[in-house]
DNA sequence: GCTGATTACATAATCTATTTAGGTATCGTA
DNA sequence: TACGATACCTAAATAGATTATGTAATCAGC
């Protein structure tokens, strides 16, 4: 079977975490998967194998900062946090994936992409 | 360093080939990653290493054809050209593309992305 | 007729992130 | 106390892209 374009996440998925710890505050790892998830209407799922390697190479990065606290439903839970720098950095991708998505738009004869 | 959402083609490379063998006719390899290139406005680039390599997939998979001919440039290339079976895996890709960068919008605050 | 640049195809080694598949610990509840 | 849900974590396998080469044929200039 030739895959052409899964639900992959492959390159996203840093972008998801930045992007909902800047909207939604403190979060825990399964409360970002959890966020994204009905957020997107069910269409992106994150498997954990995927997200807490991303939380750890982010966090290791200087993008996050972690601290133990309590999740929603009142579990222990590891409480992440964006930092200045993430702050930066998820303003300058956003603007990276922007420019990508329109350019794959023009190739697929997205009208509406071209821009300009 | 921290990479969050490259120009990486992951995911979208097969997708641009067929879209663009859909749009136009046979092409040779380094046409279609040259046409890309231009469509995109320089904003893609697709590196030798990852075009063959597709192109033989997708061959395999039945969703391209190849024949020896001549490219534009009146050198001896090799042609590829949309199987039925392609022309309908590149609709039905198309739509999940769709779907996937919307999602993705969603996630992002994207207003325009949120359709319906 | 030789040399170097361009066109064109091709593959191997490496890298990176995702998927798949496990595992541990805690808490509520039946 | 046994089960399900929550929450964290990691290792092995997978897949596709990047980097780095290699080959061959054609063309332009000398």
């Amino acid at each position: 079977m030739v895959k052409v374009a899964a639900g992959s996440l492959y390159g996203t998925l840093n972008l998801l975490i930045l992007q909902s710890l800047a909207e939604d505050g403190p979060l825990h790892g399964l409360g970002i998967a959890n966020r994204i998830q009905a957020v997107s209407r069910e269409v992106l799922r994150i498997e954990e194998g995927a997200l807490y390697p991303a939380l750890h190479r982010l966090q290791k990065g200087g993008l996050l900062e972690a601290r133990w606290g309590t999740s929603d439903k009142g579990r222990r839970a590891k409480l992440y946090e964006l930092t200045a720098e993430g702050r930066e950095r998820l303003a300058a991708e956003l603007g990276n994936w922007r420019t990508h998505t329109e350019a794959v738009g023009r190739v697929l004869g997205n009208e509406a992409a071209g821009g300009s």
